[in-house]
RNA sequence: GGUGUGGUAGUUCAGUUGGUUAGAAUGCCUGCCUGUCACGCAGGAGGUCGCGGGUUCGAGUCCCGUCCAUACCGCCA
């Protein structure tokens, strides 16, 4: 037997016990006549003890000669600890050991394998089995096994049928890029990975299974961010016969169910924000509600002052930073600096602080007097010891630019407690948006998403007016996930592929399929997918989803531990029937 | 595609105004050490300063180019 306990089950009542262990060692401290091994599994460590006198002298010279990371396995006696240690939940005893086994040796390896290593990203992630092998990574993967154990029962539970939908499918050119795989055995023609299941899983609707979920692959060929991964998991759902509030319901309830079992949260009933109020009040259509600091705009309050960059602005608006009134120079210049970051991209900001004998103290004392200057701050609700902060300009960046700053202030105030959770639902987005550079409309969220009915006539009239039938949950200013009612009639998919620009033929040839499955009695139905990657780091409190995947990729999308993507070489090539127009750099 | 930051020992980093033999910590190796648990003590090995070019008597340091990593912007129906 390789092992009767593991290294983070033994205690004092284990004391007198013939145990076997087996795991990594993790390390050794050789006092000469005596020497303590610390062996690591996934359950914990255990200290193995090797003592002059006391142990033979074979299993001594073994015991000298073991590394850091070798895997043994050991047998002997469970004692009682002479200097006990509180810190670890092994601590009062450890294993006189009569017999030693090396199972494997190891080199010793780049970084330290502990919560606190010293390796740096590029090499954990070359060496992404060691870094695995720390506590705190493997936590994270256990945390998401348990979400999607979670995930499966509550929508199982519900009545939703998991369907494997295919991943060699066909590439169309609206949305993201596609990834495409070449087909061996038909010249010249390309599969693509999914961007998501969108179409198959309305297609299950039309075959009546009613609700359908599938915790699934999507691919995007787009630039990574650290939230960002080319391949990503997403719980993919869909139902029949439902209107839009019974989907939020659905969900609302497994976000709940998650945050409850899993985080033992309670995330209280979800408010809906409209996409118009969210843009309004925090220039975002995923805003961080953890925090007010709403802005206000103060277009009717600052005009004809002679202060061109007010003057001449479409929107004016500011935010109250509460108690920053004593910023110094410097900290606002900071602020300054940051807003003219070119990622921000304002031109300048205003401030006014509110000082504690009710005077005010602004970067515009020319041009705005102490009364217009009180104005300001009743209209954004301040008191003495707040500090506003105004924008102006182009209405669009400006609400962009001074959302960052208010992320910026939030966090600089502490207002971005990762222990805390607040989720909403976005609804009543548009369902175009005006496209500069093609010059003309993209669908928000994607073709197949239903108009609000009542905004039916202005399709061909007025569509960037037009309503979309579809909701985004989010949570902590992280867009967890979307959905829509979608269009379940083939005339109205047709009017929604001329509003998008699509000839008859390009909808014809890419989305054929699913408009003559229409014609064989749709039901209604609409769905929702949740980005999974997300809502593990979301609940393991980082920004980041990479230490959530097991094998991730780097910003380039490249594998470094397994060296992709490679060449392939010129039979491969050939096979596939293609020929590279940029010759392989020789190596 | 763009902006910022970084690249120096196995690892994490420091390196001043351009100036002697490029340092620290940790890891590794050797020796000592019988209650350690960040063990301790003594000693030792270990460097293409990312790569290429330039300026200079002299470049880790300044300039140009390039590669890689990373955060963000564009992009992500």
């Amino acid at each position: 037997m390789l092992r009767t306990h593991t290294c983070g089950e033994l205690r004092s009542s284990h004391i007198g016990q013939q145990v076997t262990m087996a795991g990594w060692v993790q390390k050794i401290r050789d006092k000469g006549g005596m020497i303590w091994v610390d062996v690591r599994d996934k359950y914990g460590i255990t200290q193995l003890i090797f003592e002059e006198g006391k142990t033979d002298e074979k299993t001594l010279e073994l015991a000298r000669n073991v590394g850091r990371e070798f895997v043994i396995s050991a047998t002997g006696e469970v004692v009682e600890r002479v200097a006990k240690n509180d810190k670890i939940p092994t601590g009062d005893i450890e294993i006189r050991v009569k017999e030693l086994t090396v199972l494997n040796e190891s080199k010793t390896p780049p970084f330290i394998i502990d919560d606190e290593t010293d390796g740096g990203e590029d090499l954990r992630a070359k060496y992404r089995y060691l870094d695995l092998r720390r506590g705190i990574v493997r936590k994270n993967l256990e945390m998401r096994h348990q979400l999607l154990q979670k995930t499966r029962a509550y929508l199982s539970d519900h009545l939703f049928t998991e369907v494997e939908t295919p991943y060699l499918i066909k590439s169309t050119p609206e949305g993201a890029r596609d990834f495409v795989v070449p087909s061996r055995m038909n010249p010249n023609q390309f599969y693509a990975l999914p961007q998501s299941p969108q179409t198959f899983k309305q297609l299950l609707m039309v075959s009546g299974f009613d609700r359908y979920f599938q915790i699934v692959k999507c691919f995007r060929d787009e630039d990574l961010r650290a939230d960002r991964q080319p391949e990503f998991t997403q719980i993919d759902c869909e139902m029949s016969f439902v209107t839009r509030k019974d989907i939020l319901d659905t969900f609302e309830g497994l976000i709940k169910y998650l945050f409850k079992e899993v985080k033992g949260v309670d995330l209280g009933e979800l408010p809906h924000i409209s996409y118009a109020d969210a843009m309004a009040k925090y220039g975002s259509d995923k805003p961080d509600l953890r925090f007010g600091m709403e802005f206000k705009e103060l277009n009717d309050l600052t005009q004809g002052k002679g202060f061109v960059v007010f003057d001449s602005a479409e929107l004016v608006v500011g935010i109250n930073a509460t108690g920053c009134g004593e910023y110094t120079r410097k900290e606002l210049d900071g602020l300054t600096d940051f807003v003219k970051k070119p990622q921000i991209g304002a031109k300048g900001l205003v401030y006014v602080k509110c000082n504690e004998d009710g005077s005010f103290k602004s970067s515009v004392d020319k041009f705005y007097d102490q009364e217009a200057l009180k104005s300001w701050a009743e209209r954004l609700e301040a008191k003495p010891g707040d500090l506003l902060l105004i924008l102006a300009g182009e209405a669009n960046k400006t609400r962009k630019a001074l959302c960052e700053l208010r992320l910026e202030m939030g966090s600089r105030l502490g207002l971005r407690d990762r222990s805390k959770f607040t989720a909403a639902w976005v609804v009543d987005f548009p369902l175009l948006e005006w496209d500069e550079d093609s010059q003309r409309y993209h669908a928000m969220h994607h073709p197949f998403t239903s108009p609000n009915p009542e905004d039916l006539d202005k399709l061909s009239t007025d569509p960037g007016s037009v309503r979309a039938n579809a909701y985004d949950m989010v949570v902590n200013g992280v867009e967890l996930g979307g959905g829509s009612i979608r269009i379940h009639d083939r005339t109205l998919q047709s009017q929604m592929f001329d509003a998008l620009g699509f000839t008859r033929e390009e909808a014809q040839d890419q989305f054929g399929f699913l408009m003559s499955a229409f014609e064989y009695g749709a039901p209604p139905h609409g769905g929702i997918a949740f980005g999974f990657d997300r809502l593990c780091a979301l609940f393991g409190g980082q920004d980041s989803i990479r230490d959530f995947i097991a094998f991730p990729k780097n910003t380039s999308g490249r594998d470094v531990m397994i060296d992709s993507p490679s060449l392939i070489d010129s039979a491969q090539l050939q096979e596939l029937h293609l020929s590279l127009t940029k010759p392989a750099k020789s190596e």
